[in-house]
DNA sequence: CAGTGGTCTAGACCACGAA
DNA sequence: TCGTGGTCTAGACCACTGT
């Protein structure tokens, strides 16, 4: 059935694609009105606004209420490295807010402390450009957050830390990964469409004595992010089970 | 804004997501018919296929064409075990197609080998009760791939393969993931709408020499399937770089 | 065949952004 | 205010699944 336009709203997103990838769209440019398009390709405007739907999730365009639509890169892909490695590339550039809380419910069962201990949450945007690019929310107990830095509107050793820096002491690192939609905020925060699948990852660092470091929730648009995770065998020597 | 009623659509499917979670509606039960919803809600029926859109996205609705919608379990999740490792759970059931091949383009270079060089595909589906729970195309030189069982329908070792089972030799994984729609066939595979994202992860596995072992490209709906990566700072001991 | 979902229309009306 | 996208309607017609 490939190759068969298997419906009106398919067939114009796929041309829309073409175009885009081909670059006959260029990223960023601004797209004719759906009135516009509507009338282009002989369809009502349901149908049309359905085409761009399409390409929405697929993170091809972007659209914005009152404005119009605009064409997205399909490129500037950004790599998370997993293991608490260092990430080769240089990180994007990042801005923080610092917020005092304690740990209840979710939150205090990653960081494995009681409910109620007080910690520190690091919420991290990094950008690409003007627009937000990807959203980590990195929490550590607080008596040691306050050891670098606790207030301070940038802190660059936060900023290794959302991209994999090691910390000392740092022993274990298990990251969880799963796919799912953004939530409303993380959405708005970063600017996607609520129907674009994000790669949700859950990084906890152990110490050598058990103890949680840190733990991240990290959201990275599909579009624009993957991860990657090596694994040694020749130096961890497979350890069947403990 | 939350809290508020963004849409009709949202609300429909806030209300029906409730009844599904809360049990009221019963995992693979049949939901009334849209004409039904649309009149129960009081919208139109697009209106009304729209909500069961948001809620198919998620993975809680599976639409059947002629038949009806149908509600889905929003648990029985699996988790892929990254790194190699041997899974703690019983991997599930899996029905293994092999397909002999000459490796080109995108697979040449992930086997490391030359294009044209001959390869073995087991196309792996894993099932959950009666329906497509996952799926993997797991390739392999062809000359590694005969030692157990090329033609077997079902290959037990290829099932510990695709699940991370560890194989003489093995030196390194990496595990590329990253979060996409479907392709048609994935999605016709798995029985699951087109937008719904899935877990793409790429698994290349080589030997002490620096050879590939075996590519794996791994399709794990989003709504089923999670992955994790453990990775031990004290026994690798953190190599800076190379 | 009847019942159901899949697609599409033509147009109304609301909400947002920029001037 | 105007142009834009966002939501919704009432109904037509097609496609699939079962009897």
């Amino acid at each position: 059935m490939i190759g068969t336009v298997a419906s009106r709203r398919h067939a114009i997103a796929d041309d829309l694609r073409t175009q885009i990838t081909a670059g006959r769209i260029q990223p960023g440019e601004r797209l004719p009105s759906e009135a516009q398009l509507a009338c282009h390709y002989e369809v009502s405007t349901p149908t049309l606004r359905n085409a761009l739907a399409l390409l929405q999730a697929e993170g091809l365009v972007e659209k914005i209420h009152g404005k119009s639509n605009y064409a997205r890169q399909p490129l500037s892909r950004t790599t998370y490295v997993g293991g608490g490695r260092t990430p080769a590339q240089t990180p994007l550039p990042v801005s923080i807010r610092t917020t005092k809380l304690r740990a209840r419910g979710h939150l205090a069962a990653l960081l494995g402390v009681t409910s109620g201990s007080p910690a520190t949450e690091f919420l991290c945007v990094s950008h690409a450009g003007k627009s937000p690019h990807s959203l980590a929310r990195v929490y550590v107990p607080r008596d040691l957050a306050p050891a670098t830095a606790p207030d301070a509107p940038s802190w660059p050793q936060e900023t290794a830390s959302l991209l994999g820096g090691p910390r000392p002491q740092l022993a274990k690192v298990e990251e969880n990964v799963h796919v799912r939609l953004p939530t409303a905020s993380e959405a708005a925060t970063l600017r996607i469409s609520s129907t674009l699948a994000i790669l949700a990852i859950t990084r906890v660092a152990t110490d050598i004595t058990g103890r949680v470091i840190e733990a991240a929730l990290l959201a990275l648009p599909g579009d624009r992010a993957e991860a990657i995770f090596t694994t040694d065998h020749t130096t961890t020597e497979r350890r069947p089970e403990g």
